[in-house]
DNA sequence: AATATTTTTTAGACTTATCTAAATTTTTAT
DNA sequence: ATAAAAATTTAGATAAGTCTAAAAAATATT
């Protein structure tokens, strides 16, 4: 069984490889988890031990298939707290990282079965992220941005720019993750677009915030 | 703030206190903590050098107002949480102690009041124990025997064996934590209790059974 | 009251996870 | 191709939490 520190450890990592593709380097890996280079060649030797990861010394660290699954254990808990979080207990989208990141090391397999039976299986999280399965297995739908939009009627999945201020104006006009988006009309004049939201409110947003939003058509 | 091993030592050593009333020996905190009396004098210096107890060589430690607060917050957490998982994600009463155990150290005062306000400010647990408010505050109803009862209608708010076999009887016979029970008839040769369970159901329950149900009127 | 028993504490060692500072290796620039 | 810079690793230290074995104090027994 991993520790609390493994698990943040080999998530990072796996973030940072790009679901498994490529080599992750010390000092990357130590930006990210806010420690020292030094920390990092320790914890790498632990999980190489464990076959999490395979290392070169000097060359990086690379994801085996094992590390992956428990990777991807450990993203599909934290999905579904988020989710529960929004969905449920009414948490705002910028304030649930923290706590999904401590909700994410809780070890009871039949409660993240309970828990994504409770949230009716989501296929994403409130920030538009696929959730993996139970065996790992998750479906990257095509995202496009709204600004790129053919006019069809498309599902808002995520947001490239997640400052407190983009959500609270996305809030405002009623766009929300699995909202339902429809462009209308592309003013030429400066890009921005008329927009059908949720199938009955029109309203119009700028080219900017267009290129912002992600959508699965 | 306290880790992880110190907010369980504090939780053991304030059930064992009886809510604060008496003094604390380390073989009894070492035996309910499954670890050895040397760990828990190492524990018991870092718990009284916080100000959460006070601890007299060789005479044993009591629980001081700051460490009951903290204790009391813990163990809301615990019960909130069990709460949560019988009510909403379908466990059973056996099965949520060793989540709930984990589920406590989460730190986020913000979850704890929304999970509070989801569950609809529940002031009992699963197994009928108290729920202390974010003010530690808590309201112990004077539990007696079912057998004891006199026929007014009363909750079944606790049960003093709780093996899974007792439980599973109850829960087939209809009664559940809050069930409302209310005695029709003693029978004087065996003493069996004739009860309505939830206004609408009649049973028969042996005297042994009654003297293991908990009632509040 | 002296001795035996039990309880508790101390001393010292081990593991995990962290750090700093120094050494080493790789990469970049001249 | 060699020197400078950057990245990485090693070595050694620290803190939390645990252990065993031995010492010390309190309690029980005769």
């Amino acid at each position: 069984m991993l520790s609390f520190t493994e698990e943040n450890y080999l998530k990072t990592i796996y973030h940072l490889s790009d679901n498994g593709l490529k080599s992750v380097m010390t000092n990357e890996i130590a930006e990210m988890m806010e420690t020292k280079p030094a920390s990092v060649t320790d914890m790498i030797k632990r999980l190489a031990a464990k076959s999490l990861i395979t290392y070169e010394k000097y060359y990086g660290v690379n994801v085996t298939k094992n590390g992956k699954s428990e990777a991807l254990s450990i993203i599909r808990k934290h999905r579904l707290w988020e989710t529960f979080l929004v969905a449920k207990l009414g948490f705002s989208w910028d304030e649930v990282h923290d706590v999904a990141e401590q909700l994410e090391h809780i070890q009871s397999p039949l409660l993240i079965e309970k828990l994504d039976e409770f949230l009716g299986f989501p296929s994403s999280d409130p920030h538009g992220h696929p959730i993996p399965d139970k065996h790992g297995k998750f479906h990257i739908a095509r995202q496009i941005l709204l600004a790129e939009s053919t006019g069809k009627k498309a599902s808002a999945c995520a947001v490239k720019n997640s400052t407190p201020a983009f959500l609270q104006y996305l809030s405002k006009i009623g766009i929300y993750i699995g909202a339902s988006v429809q462009v209308l009309e592309k003013i030429e004049f400066d890009g921005s677009l008329e927009i059908l939201v949720d199938g009955k409110k029109k309203v119009y947003i700028s080219r900017e915030a267009s290129e912002n939003i992600l959508v699965t058509e």
